[in-house]
DNA sequence: CTCAAAAGTAAAGAAAACCAGACATTATGT
DNA sequence: ACATAATGTCTGGTTTTCTTTACTTTTGAG
């Protein structure tokens, strides 16, 4: 894949839906905790399931927690 | 991963938006074609990346494109 | 300071995504 | 019928995501 790197926003969303820890977010969503970290610190982008399943946890749209850049020419 | 896959409308995109073939989405996304026939046909999950990508080219947003089934509980 | 919880780091291996190439099938048109 | 484009299948291989385990650092409370 391409070298750019999908952001998000998770770490605030995390604070701001009650204080929740990455342990507990990464057994909400079913992944090690070491999953999370790096997905938090987007050393990779995860798999769309992943995705939709945080975005679930934390009751906040999917783009809501991962931007992605690169918002330049449109097809309509 | 689960076994909760995501399920997505890209085939009817691609011709609500102008006829687009396989072979055409791909190059435009930056992957293969047979990679293009599976995520249509559901065999796997795309990189949220190349899920940005697939929308962005298909010009509609992300959640548009893929739908995520499992809606039961809420995190409020 | 001390203890514990939370966050971070690293490395080996499993699993899933993705690629490459060759070939089969289903249209569509002439 | 023939040619061509579009779609689908199969096999084998590479890359990336994710897990498991173990250890270190930071943070906050008592």
């Amino acid at each position: 894949m391409k070298p750019t790197r999908v952001t998000n926003s998770i770490r605030r969303l995390r604070f701001e839906r009650g204080e929740m820890t990455q342990a507990e977010l990464a057994e909400r969503v079913g992944v090690t905790r070491q999953t999370v970290i790096a997905i938090e610190q987007g050393r990779y982008s995860p798999s769309l399931e992943m995705a939709f399943q945080i975005a679930h946890v934390l009751s906040v749209p999917l783009e809501d927690v991962f931007q992605y850049p690169n918002h330049q020419g449109d097809a309509s």
